[in-house]
DNA sequence: TATGAATGAGCCTTCATTCAT
DNA sequence: CATGAATGAAGGCTCATTCAT
């Protein structure tokens, strides 16, 4: 593809330091090249700006991971009423060996698009994605036996799904840790998300009759 | 008690404005005090710095928010194994009213404490609150029959738990939606994770026998 | 004279302090006033500007160190060719007690115009005092047997001679102390000063020879 | 060795001047760089701090100095009692012209660093200079038949002696002038300070007797 | 390709002084 | 007599960016 020079290879070891330890903006350009033994002038060569030296260092990995994250929310869109909880599970849990690979792979650059990116565009990545995939479940919601949750708290609740597998993903966690809490957060939120609708469901029905 | 001049109030307001805009850190001074009217120099007559701005806009409200966040830990914490799930969730739904009202009251206060305040003292405001309640239950996760939850799962658990309480508190809504959304939430998570206790507890029978 | 208020004693009280702590550059009038418990709006009611306070607290003072230290030079001047070294220190050292007494009631005040001065029109009162009593002192030079040293020379060490003369004034030492101080200096400069002398006229005749 | 751009000159030339005039602390960075003809940006490409500015004006200049005042202190600690006062002072006279020779050629910079380095590492260069040597001359003392004089009062004859020195350096004068100078207040506090302790001795052993 | 000189706007903070009340 | 609100200039310093070479 497109050809990373020493320099360029250099600059981005640097900027990736720089990001991780000050955040985006806060990192200075200055100390970024300097470190990474060159001078603005070459930066400036390969580079047209701070933000695309950041968008250079994480647009792979953020593309990866936003596939990633549709699967996962795929899974919960097979979700079907009258399926046993079990085997819905095993599907979801099936992915998460793949997705903990990639997380252990990418998970500096992850670090950086999830909590390193304030003044990007990948500033609240995260908010986005979740809002992409609720508004492609949310038609599926009644079929999935969730029609009495609230859609906006169902979004609150998603939110709060991912940012717990972000956190996960940032963590300092080895493969195994990962799968096994991804795992745990699953149950917890499938199970807790059931209830409170059926809870809602006949809460709705009592007030029909 | 303390009397704030109309200078200090068109300053609060401006700050309030640019704080919420930009956040601490980038919010400018200049520009704050420009837009309330006045040069610098009238700003630093009455307050000894732009941390000492953020933290009058603030202070009372933190304040507030403490005792009221460790309210609701203290419902978590009457928890008892043995007694009825809705009887426990009664204890924590009684102090809800209370609660939104608060959150209406400060709304934007919180906003800034919660969500715009890096760079101030503010700053993980959230995490430590998380860390303190957490600390402070741990030892009743047993009794609570959540024994068999890793402690640090948990702890990503109860951090998503107030995350979203804090979302729902920093969202734009009116004091009846926040009730019945955190009266969801608090479903969905007690749920939740008292049944994936009660799977691990059972993997751990399994393995013994 | 002029009568002072209690505002402007607590004022001078709170300048002395902070122009001793900081010198007068340095030293803030906003905390200056604050310290006294007033506003800059009082001290301007008094006086019209920071040099005008700094001015206050010392001019007094200043015009007793003048004054006495004329005399010492006076005592110097009475130096006559022929007499007893011996008799003529007993001169100047006649007055010790007085000057020790002079230092001591007023060594604050001292301290500000020989060392804290900087940037008042007190700035190089050391020097200028040296300058003035030098001058007058210089036609007496031959006279007192020091002709054959050069005129700066002897200024240097002039200069020289006050400063340590200033430095024992504006030091720790209790009256006794200074006295004996100042006799031992005082042997020291004057036997210099005349050992140099009879040099430099015994090289002067080698020379006409 | 380090090469000094032309840019990098005219600061210099412009701060050594500023400095010159106003002391470190007193001049303005901002004037000192638009005297040169440049922006604050240009100057921070340079230098990291004002002080650094200084800092490269003189830390050559102030390490010949340390050197050059310590074989002054060599030539004193030679001293041995019961050698011929002139013999040692030839061993001082003689190390004076090289002395001026360094005065001569770094007058400016020997400037900044005795008399207007105020804010800087530099200040209280001269008082370290006494403190040090005086202190290892202390156990001399005795030796060199001082030992009546009292400690406190040499170190004060001593500041003069240097403060002296320095003056001379820092005055307008060629080298002849500042060997001959350097010369006469050796010998005015050589003999001074030998007859103060002769006088000393004398005293104590009346007491004794 | 890479340098490095230079910009200019911006940052937060300090200060002596003025003046209406 | 004293307040306290407000000014305005100055302080040292940082930074992303430009551009001739």
């Amino acid at each position: 593809m497109a050809e990373v020079t020493a320099t360029q290879q250099a600059i981005l070891a640097s900027a990736r330091r720089h990001f991780m330890e000050h955040g985006f903006k806060s990192a200075s350009l200055n100390r970024i090249v300097a470190d990474a033994g060159f001078t603005k002038g070459a930066f400036y060569g390969y580079y047209a700006s701070k933000e695309e030296l950041f968008d250079a260092l994480v647009a792979q990995t953020s593309q990866g991971l936003a596939k990633v994250m549709g699967n996962i929310t795929a899974g919960w869109a097979g979700y079907q009423v009258g399926e046993q909880a079990e085997h819905l599970d095993e599907a979801f849990f099936a992915q998460l060996p793949e997705l903990a690979d990639f997380i252990v792979a990418h998970r500096d650059d992850l670090r950086l698009i999830l909590t390193h990116s304030e003044g990007t565009r990948y500033e609240g990545f995260l908010e986005s994605l979740v809002e992409n995939n609720t508004q492609r479940i949310e038609p599926m919601l009644a079929r999935m036996g969730l029609g009495g949750v609230d859609p906006d708290t169902y979004r609150l609740l998603m939110t709060a799904y991912y940012g717990t597998l972000v956190r996960i993903a940032t963590g300092d966690y080895a493969k195994d840790q990962i799968v096994a809490k991804m795992r745990d957060v699953q149950i917890v939120f499938q199970t807790g998300i059931l209830a409170l609708a059926q809870r809602r469901q006949g809460a709705q029905e009592q007030e029909r009759s």
